[in-house]
DNA sequence: GGTGGCCGATGACAGTTGTCATCGGCCACT
DNA sequence: AGTGGCCGATGACAACTGTCATCGGCCACC
């Protein structure tokens, strides 16, 4: 029987996957949680063999989560759950010893024979993904840059991004800039919304 | 028998939904979408009871399908499944007849329960977002102003929105001017933002 | 028939944003 | 010791953005 722990912040899809699951012969639900920084306490005591982990998780963020759990509970392997297929989050999975990657919009088989799969040892990961996080490559953007346009998506103006930053003005239209061009965008929004889609933020 | 038809792109989550609802003894899924657009043809078919709609599908909004729905097949009655607690959706679902309105993030108990009220007339909706739409109240922005702000929200320059929209550089600054003094915003994307939220575009 | 709202436009102006050249400090690598 | 990258900063300049006053046409409402 594989014991599977499921973190996922939507109570309802939560609660969906969990029945989702339960169909399943050979696995059992231990525990059910809404939030990232919870799973590895839990973890500790529940023991599950595979966590089925949302991305987008408050608290802590999945991938987050899935390192410290990595370290503090090594034998329990991570199943990552996105929505969205932002090609730079898998590479971020990847550092963060997550064993599989699934989709949202995959079939629904796919989550259970991805469970077994990845207790079985095996990685499971969509191959279009895989191409598209090649294609995709490595974020060209530094930390600080990152940092800039993750203020600048919620339209934040230069000055107040300087200060929510400690930085100069007119550093941060240095940034802004590189970003821009880097990416190869035309502004600063465009900029953020093609990083995000990449999964560079 | 309860016959539900339930509509939602996201192929995992729509297997999961399903698994949650097969689990009632009252009721069976008798239909299974992706795409909005596919909803009134199937519903002529299959005779659903209650179409189970997520507000976000390919082909045709979830909103806009109800409407349909309601239309051409009037006994079916409509619950709708949304992500984010976005207020102005909500005005706009009732326009379009819905009879239920649920939040992903609510309980897993509240589909099927959700599904056995609107089925027997009632009308599901939360509660909090009845109180949220009332306070965010219908939408400031003319239909116009709606369009620019969707246009400036993925990063268009001015001139490009104008060509897009067939207007004057300087009649598109103006509508964002008003837009953005109208939601309280400090720039476009500030404004796109809080209009995203309030669900007003 | 007047009033008011939305649409579309123009011109002027200040303020913000994007680009570029350039600087110094720090750190890693050769 | 030199090279190169990232960090943080400054100044100047052009381009874009946001605001305001103002116009005419159209349509709904009283």
């Amino acid at each position: 029987m594989i014991k599977v722990l499921v973190a996922e912040d939507m109570h309802l899809i939560r609660g969906a996957l969990v029945a989702l699951l339960s169909l399943e012969q050979d696995m059992s639900v231990v525990a059910e949680l809404d939030r990232g920084d919870e799973i590895v306490p839990t973890a500790i005591v529940r023991r599950p063999d595979v966590a089925v982990v949302d991305i987008d998780l408050p608290g802590m963020d999945g991938l987050t989560a899935a390192a410290a759990l990595h370290g503090a509970v090594p034998e329990c392997r991570t199943l990552v759950l996105t929505g969205l297929s932002q090609p730079g989050l898998l590479l971020r999975a990847l550092q963060a010893h997550v064993r599989g990657f699934i989709v949202k919009d995959a079939p629904a088989e796919a989550l259970a024979e991805g469970v077994r799969r990845v207790h079985a040892g095996e990685r499971v990961i969509d191959p279009d993904l895989i191409a598209a996080a090649l294609e995709t490559g490595t974020s060209p953007l530094t930390p600080r840059e990152a940092d800039v346009l993750r203020e600048a998506e919620n339209g934040l103006p230069t000055d107040q991004i300087a200060t929510r930053l400690s930085l100069s003005g007119a550093t941060v239209r240095n940034y802004l800039s590189n970003a821009i061009s880097k990416v190869g965008a035309h502004n600063r929004i465009d900029a953020a919304r093609i990083a995000r889609n990449a999964g560079w933020l």
